[in-house]
Parts: structure tokens; C-alpha cells; sequence
DNA sequence: CACAGTTATAACACTCAGTGCCATAAATGG
DNA sequence: CCATTTATGGCACTGAGTGTTATAACTGTG
């Protein structure tokens, strides 16, 4: 939603006023470049300008924060949840639904896997960082909600929906944070591990409370 | 740790220096009105200095992040996980143990509920506050860790300790801004409440993958 | 080609968070 | 009174983020 707009490349809508110089995810590589290099607190917005051939003010059109850098000029990482939430099998557990929603949403083709490990090393060694992540997670988040409210009948407002809701997206991230560190599984695989490792760990505690 | 240092009131320590003209967690009262009253962003670390009564620069000497005069300058809401896992019970299954842990660890006192809560509808407004409270959730998780990983014999850095651990965290968290939205109930018991409709959701699906 | 409409760029100036440096004030102990 | 310790506040600086505006580069039309 609040990423880039560079949907296709094989636009025909003959485009209007003046295009578009350099390609903010361009910018964005090399901004990604500069902060392995450097580190993300010694890469000024000036620095990561100058080195993509642009002006300050036009880097700043293109990413509001210096955060989204990191990314939401990630063309890559474009998950589809909803997609794959809406093709859930219907006689399947909804625990079971959304592992299969992660597996699909998160199948990313190989090239993509290193820049996204970047990214996510990046986020966690800088934990502020987090924040350039948010606006993806909360729209996953909100998915997640309404299909697990619809498939157990429970109130959208309701605390099981949120608690559940950010348990499972914590734990998600949690895992890609894990493969990215060093996993040499696929993010899909390492979110199903840790999804199922959290049903057997919850399911084996005594039933009730 | 990274919280103010006004460990006593009753302090016999004879203190040297210069004393503090301005006592910091009123500094924090005072902002936390002031962004109640005109909102986060439209009040400036200069406006609350001036309404405190004490320069910009000691302000960031007591609050060195703006987000901070949110939650660091809490005297309420200093937990004690460290001390309410170390009591856990033996006999006790791991999730139970925690529940039991943060019961105890929140059981404020009915005064302190209300800066409380002021405090966790502030960082909900504004996600990007999530930055005054990371430091102890950070410190929280670590103790969560530990524990999981020592009851459940698992090692500390598996994937399993660090879903279980996020998981955990993220719901109990989830849960107080439930409550800090308007539940009834007490901190205590709404995250009591949480990880046993947790237990619940996972025990009741299919056993294993 | 000239012209109007559209969109991107960059320069400028500004606010505010955050930091380093340092002179000075206020306490204590000898 | 003097040395030490600690808190204060002023000054200046960097860098993120924003509003404004003039201008450049493109498209389509007559």
C-alpha cells in the first residue's frame, strides 16, 4: 500500500509530464549498499542522494523516513497473504490454513532471498529500524484478523482475535528474522517450522486452564 | 536498567554534588499530559522543558529519546519477571509457569493503572513509540528466553526458544493494550486471560503437523 | 512549431530531535 | 576557604523531515 507504485515494467499507459530520472529502487539498493558498508547511522539521506544521482529533497519524496530505505523499496518481499488467505482450504484448521498461507505468500524465487536477508540483518541490528517494517506488518495483521475471526466465529474486537493475531505474526517474523540470520532454509519453510513447532508446544501444555 | 535511578525514597545515602532541581518522573507526568492535551508531535521537547521548569538540554539528560518521557520515566509498570520466573513453580508446565509469572509481575496497584494506561494509548496512537517501551520488552524477552529454553531443555538460540519466546511476548503485550483500550478487567488478568485462550486455540487443533 | 497541461526535480528555508563541549552553580568534606 | 563532586544550561552543530516554489522535461493538440 504506502510502497513503491512500480507495478509492471511492461507499462503501455503512455506516461505524461516529466519521467522519472533515476528508479527509487535503484536508490533504495544503493542506499542498502551503503549502509552495509558504513553501517545505517554513519549513511546520511545527503550521502545516499548524492550517491544515486539525485537531490535530497527528491529521495525524500520517494521514501518519507529514512527507514523505508531499508524496506519499502523492497520489490522483492511483496507478500501475498491475502491471496493466499483467500484460497485456504475450507475443511482445514485455521492454524493449519494460515501455514499454508505462509508457505504460498512467502515463496520467493532464490535472487530474491539475499537482498531480504540484508534487509531483515539490517532491522535487526538496528531495532528502530522496525518501524520501516510496520506498515506491512499491520496491513498482514489486519488479513490475519478478519480470517481468523471469520473462521472461528469470534468478534473482529474480540481479545482472542488480537492476541491471537499478533502471536502469529510475531512468531512469523520471528522465524524470517531467524533464517535470516543464518538458516539455510527457505523463509517459507522456516515460518511453517516455527508455526508448527508453536502448535505442538502449545498443544502438549495441559488442555485448559 | 535503562529506567530512571530513583531507586529510594527513604535514602540515607548522604549525597554529594549538586542535587536534581527537578524531579524527572515529573518531567514525564507533566509531558505525558501535555501530549494528552495537544498531541505527540505537536508538543516539542522544548515546550515540555519550558512547562517543566528546566532547561532543553537537561530534559534529554533524564529522557535522551523524546519517546522516552513516554514509558522510561514509568516508576509504575517496573515489572519483575526476573523475580516472578525465578518463583515459578516446578511441577508446572512451562506456559502455565509464565502465566503465573505475569500475573504476579502485574499486579500494579489500582492507582498506578491510569498513567498506565494513558501510557499504552499513547504508544498505540503512535506506533513508532513502540521505541520507548522495546528496551524493556528487549530485557523481558531475554528473561523469557532463558526460561523457556532452561524448562523446555531446549538450546537457547533454537528456533523454537525464539518463536515461543516472541510469541509469548507479543500476546502479553497484545493483551495489555487490549486492556489499556478499555477491558475491565486488571493488566494482570487480561494477559492471565490471553496466553490461556492461547492455550486453548493451539491445544484444540490438530495435534501435529 | 507553438502552446497548454502534466509531472518530476532541485534549491531554499525552516522546525525539531539529538549530541558534544564547556563554563558555572550548588552541594559536601576537610 | 578550598578541593571535589555533580547538576545545570547555554551554544553550536548535524541530520531528519517538511512546505514552498521556480523550473525542467515530457505529451498531446491545433
Amino acid at each position: 500500500m504506502t510502497a513503491t507504485q512500480a507495478s509492471e515494467s511492461s507499462d503501455a499507459a503512455p506516461r505524461r509530464g516529466r519521467p522519472v530520472e533515476v528508479q527509487p529502487e535503484q536508490a533504495a539498493l544503493i542506499a542498502l549498499r551503503l549502509f552495509d558498508e558504513r553501517g545505517y547511522d554513519e549513511v546520511s539521506m545527503e550521502d545516499v542522494a548524492r550517491a544515486a544521482g539525485m537531490s535530497r529533497r527528491s529521495l525524500f519524496r520517494y521514501f518519507p523516513r529514512k527507514a523505508d530505505l531499508v524496506w519499502s523499496g523492497a520489490a522483492e518481499a511483496q507478500t501475498d497473504i491475502r491471496g493466499a488467505l483467500a484460497r485456504a482450504r475450507p475443511e482445514a484448521s485455521t492454524i493449519d490454513a494460515l501455514r499454508a498461507a505462509y508457505a504460498t505468500a512467502l515463496d520467493f524465487s532464490e535472487d530474491q532471498w539475499e537482498a531480504t536477508r540484508r534487509r531483515l540483518l539490517l532491522i535487526q541490528r538496528h531495532p528502530s529500524l522496525y518501524d520501516a517494517v510496520r506498515g506491512q506488518l499491520d496491513d498482514q495483521r489486519e488479513l490475519l484478523a478478519s480470517f481468523i475471526a471469520e473462521r472461528e466465529g469470534l468478534a473482529r474486537e474480540s481479545l482472542l482475535v488480537h492476541v491471537l493475531t499478533d502471536a502469529v505474526s510475531a512468531a512469523s517474523f520471528s522465524a524470517l528474522v531467524w533464517w535470516a540470520s543464518g538458516d539455510e532454509r527457505s523463509p517459507a519453510e522456516a515460518v511453517n517450522a516455527a508455526l508448527a513447532e508453536l502448535q505442538k508446544a502449545f498443544g502438549a501444555t495441559s488442555p485448559i486452564n
